[in-house]
DNA sequence: AGAGTGAACTTACTCCCAGTAAGTTACTCG
DNA sequence: CGAGTAACTTACTGGGAGTAAGTTCACTCT
């Protein structure tokens, strides 16, 4: 009764080791869960290596350091991100639309993943050493995507001025994170589609003056 | 000549206590520099009071924690932001110079002040705690300029959506800011005058766009 | 002048957390 | 079964944020 047979544990066998792919999921959930909850500062990685039932150096082992924990994190959510803005991009009927349905699918997935929000908005943490150099390249990804947009919608047979390109997407990509940003704190205020009417009324006749 | 008197240091009287005003400007000094070169997570008290010629504890006696001691060297480069902004837009012609003027006055000053800038961008590293909502409120004042300039913009006969006024502001706002950030990566390469040209074609037509 | 008072300042810690060295346990394949 | 390797742990170092408790100076007020 009182013995600590390892026998009566064998009830629920727990497989203790797993092989390092799915360990390594198991840590990329716990720290994304617990990096949105608890933000990158507030998070240490003793507490992700318990929420796994594991030591934190296999944690260190996997992943290298709390920045590169973190990074995976930030790659994987900015991924799912992207996707979801892609597709509505690719699904709209004209430019015009497919610029309102990025804008409202951008704050629909914010509003819907408030955890991974909060992890993207922390990116910030890895202002320094070469974290930083990987968490913009995840972010460059999106920038693309808005450039691409842009070219689609100026004509074909003039040329395009690629610096000027490169400015607009990095505006746009900054005004709706900032954006988002704002709308969390007011409470989740202006609806997804107010904001993507509001954007789209302010950018789109910009974009044709850019054409000439 | 071996011997450490004291009188031999009278040829230079250090003046070894200060008044509080002064030591906290001091502090403030050592602490703009040292953050705008090691970045936020870089820097330790240690190094800032050493840096000062003052031990730890006096750091934290006037400035509360390095949050606190981060959020006060921020809000006076903000506010010499701001200033400096503010001026150019008041001193143009029409509104639309306005806008561009305080456009090239915005990247112009970030050019010729990289350590104010450096400590502009690590505001993200207060995400947490009462700082960080003390540094939104630090920013608050910039996107109540740009709203002012937006709404100075607007036809006086019509009701104005003031909630459409803050998403502009927030947007401009956070472009500004983004294409600040690509800049420095960039190598400084376009030049303030070609943004803030850029910026004027984009918005200026989507502003007229949002009167009806 | 000398005692009293408060502000400026220091020494010497504690605690927490990222990161690591070195070893141990369990699974697999011959 | 034994050898090899991948998964995993215990037990530590180092450094930096923050603090408790005391010390020294400068300035009043008799």
């Amino acid at each position: 009764m009182t013995s600590t047979t390892p026998a009566a544990d064998s009830a629920v066998p727990v497989k203790r080791r797993r092989d390092r792919a799915a360990r390594e999921r198991e840590m990329l959930d716990a720290a994304e869960r617990i990096f949105g909850e608890r933000g990158y500062q507030g998070t240490s990685m003793d507490e992700i290596a318990a929420a796994v039932g594991v030591s934190k150096p296999l944690v260190y082992q996997y992943y290298g350091s709390k920045d590169g924990l973190f990074l995976a994190c930030l790659s994987r959510l900015r991924a799912q991100l992207l996707d979801a803005v892609s597709d509505a991009v690719l699904g709209a009927s004209d430019p015009e639309d497919a610029m309102y349905s990025g804008f409202v699918a951008w704050f629909t997935f914010l509003d819907e993943h408030p955890r991974a929000w909060s992890v993207i908005v922390d990116e910030g943490m890895l202002s320094a050493g070469p974290a930083a150099q990987a968490a913009d390249e995840v972010r460059a990804d999106f920038v693309e995507l808005i450039a691409t947009m842009v070219r689609l919608n100026l004509p074909a047979d003039r040329a395009i001025d690629e610096e000027q390109i490169q400015i607009v997407a990095q505006s746009i990509s900054g005004a709706t994170e900032r954006l988002a940003i704002w709308r969390t704190q007011n409470g989740g205020s202006p609806t997804p589609e107010k904001l993507a009417t509001t954007l789209q009324e302010l950018l789109w006749r910009g974009l044709d003056a850019l054409r000439g």
